[in-house]
DNA sequence: TTCATAAATGTATAATTATTTAGATTTCGG
DNA sequence: CCGAAATCTAAATAATTATACATTTATGAA
């Protein structure tokens, strides 16, 4: 495998789609697939995407990627919201970010935040036409802007 | 500290109002609340909480809990809101704090909050199940935690 | 109470993961 | 091209976290 970028969504993929109990076993399943790397440069990947690792109920442990990382719908469909151009705006200030709506959009909106941007948002207040989203303490304005990007992105 | 349930609960709240980045940070916070055990039983602990181990954009890790154990009520409570369960989570990003609830609840909620807090509180914005609460100058999370709990927590 | 059993914990250590360091590779502006 | 700067990586190591094992502590039935 080539790059890194490429890596990277080899990575992705294999964390969706099984169940990962540390990064040895990940490099096995990179080796398989062509990736020869070490376990330093995993652990540095693992941090850039923003990998946990969680306790399961089993008691085993997983890596499980940032919620915005998985499909919001199948492949191929489009995201009413955007393809409306429902989202007029974001911008920032301070801590803070606003998402500025055509007039009724923002409750839907605000909704899709809730649920695909766990990781990066506290919590959303939205009014008709206008959303306050509260960040996660260390999360900066471009994770915010990635995070919208990849949610409200017409293709996957 | 007497026993494991406390413990259990000490940690939560602490990882709910901190950063923390590792073990040993979160032992030495703990043993100042005069919770003194050692990594492997604080290890063995965050398993049972599945708390995880998540990297944040500024290459700091940060222990995060899941969602669903966020609930700050005791049990045995008679407090309408808490005994319906209409108060999940609360957890804070800077100066801010945002309670989440179940859907309808956020407004009954901030009022409570508005009416009995007024001491820690300047004011709050609700949506339909997240609350903004804006604390006063001064006031620390702490204070904010404790004044949910007795609010939320104590026969009335 | 007393014994049996289960639960909880500490110690020591294994296992895992993060980072430092140094070197390689790529990129980009002359 | 050339070299500087940036990016990327492996190897070695440091740091952190999980667990095997031993011991203690709680629980409960007779």
């Amino acid at each position: 495998m080539k790059n890194k970028r490429n890596r990277l969504q080899v990575i992705t993929e294999i964390l969706r789609s099984n169940v990962v109990s540390s990064q040895d076993e990940l490099l096995k399943m990179l080796s398989e697939k062509q990736c020869l790397i070490t376990q330093a440069t995993l652990s540095r990947d693992l941090k850039l995407l923003k990998v946990a690792k969680t306790p399961l109920s089993n008691g085993a442990y997983k890596y499980i990627l940032p919620s915005y990382n998985k499909p919001i719908l199948s492949e191929g469909t489009f995201n009413p919201m955007v393809a409306h151009g429902a989202i007029l705006s974001l911008e920032f200030s301070g801590q803070l970010a606003v998402v500025k709506t055509k007039p009724g959009y923002a409750s839907a909106i605000a909704w899709d935040i809730d649920n695909k941007a766990n990781q990066q948002v506290l919590g959303t207040i939205a009014g008709d036409d206008t959303i306050l989203v509260i960040p996660r303490e260390g999360v900066r304005r471009e994770d915010i802007l990635e995070m919208m990007n990849i949610t409200f992105s017409e293709k996957e």
